[in-house]
DNA sequence: GTTTAATTTAAACGAGTGTTTTAAATCAAT
DNA sequence: ATTGATTTAAAACACTCGTTTAAATTAAAC
């Protein structure tokens, strides 16, 4: 059944990389099985399709970070009292983190990953996401609504995407982001101290105030 | 010299909508050129590649809302009082918002494009865009960190990027969102309601104070 | 009005894409 | 050892892409 050092892993192995790099759509199946060393072929043979190899790779991380990140939200809930912003947020830390045991590099490819799978395609993987992992992600939303009750659920909504957009992109350029300030102010990030660093940046505008600025200066 | 309704303003104004619609790599010149009902070799004749087409795009926007952007900021330097970081970032609204009297849905277009463009081109725009308009965004930069001075220059430079992905991620996909807000919550958001959402929330992330968290929890 | 230059047109080129096909090789089980 | 199903291999397919070419058309200049 299994053959050689396994060339589906090996395929999801090298795209995963090459997809967190440059992008799905720029990303070619010929350059995914050379970087494996396997046959074009075996992309189609293995899943079908492209497309599928892309939703693989994505669920691979997906499937071990949503219940690990589902059952750290949990065990807030059973805290003796309510959860902070930043405490909720810094419940995600470790599931991102643990992800660097299963793969090298494996918290940023997942969520470059997921920047770039957001952004590429169309809202197709906000309803993959929403449909197979609705219910740790209503989880999720729950405790920050619950922490945070003085924002209405409309204007969170806005506030869980602009978090979701932060992330995402500083995630997607990280590298360069970690070199430019090694460069100009001698830091050395590594993807630890960079998520330690949005955490309460995100915290604070989710938990800002809102003003009724209807009537505003135009 | 100008022929019809000019071509090359055609090509322009059906570029920009694919661009920001679908991105830049997703858009072919056959598609652009059927949109702008002109022919395929057009584009190459009057832009000489689509690389050179995609700046072409961008720099229309971007000579117009930089020195916009600029001499607002400028303004704020001379007001009595020192700005807040609410007061700075507002100052881009108005300058944003002019770009919808250039064309029709111009200030969606112009913030989509910036967000298509920064996550597509690996850094690429980051560097035409720092070099050409350097100043303006010198500018801004002091400006924000003259409102925040508790926040080193470090830490800063993180934030400011941070806020460029919110604004950018949001932006990208601000079509999608406005849908589901409208859907879910009744709400129904115009890209100026967007963007006057989204200032609270950066400003907020921007100045939260910094706390020395290096011993913190594992 | 003829000549000259600028622009538009239709067609093709060459390279790259995902996918399919056909045959050979490999493997487990009889 | 032989069978039968998997897996790999190489090639081709059908398509799209950006770009180029060369002829036809339009506009400008004299």
């Amino acid at each position: 059944m299994a053959s050689r050092s396994d060339t589906k892993t090996r395929i999801l192995d090298a795209a995963e990389k090459l997809f967190a790099e440059r992008g799905f759509s720029e990303t070619s199946l010929r350059l995914i099985t050379s970087k494996a060393e396997v046959n074009l072929a075996s992309v189609n043979y293995h899943f079908g399709s492209k497309k599928e190899l892309i939703r693989a790779v994505l669920a691979r991380y997906l499937d071990v970070f949503m219940p690990a990140a589902a059952k750290e939200i949990s065990r807030l809930h059973t805290a003796p009292n309510q959860a902070s912003l930043d405490e909720i947020f810094s419940a995600l830390v470790a599931p991102l983190l643990e992800l660097n045991k299963l793969r090298a590099e494996g918290t940023t490819i997942f969520l470059q990953l997921l920047g770039r799978g957001y952004i590429e395609s169309q809202g197709h993987l906000r309803w993959f996401i929403t449909t197979h992992y609705g219910e740790p992600l209503a989880k999720f939303v729950k405790a920050v609504q619950a922490s945070v009750p003085h924002i209405p659920s409309a204007e969170m909504f806005w506030r869980l995407h602009f978090t979701l957009g932060t992330v995402v992109f500083t995630m997607a350029s990280a590298d360069a982001l970690t070199e430019i300030a090694a460069a100009d102010f001698g830091e050395h990030n590594d993807i630890e101290a960079v998520i330690r660093k949005v955490i309460p940046y995100m915290a604070a505008g989710v938990a800002v105030p809102v003003i009724n600025n209807e009537k505003g200066l135009l």
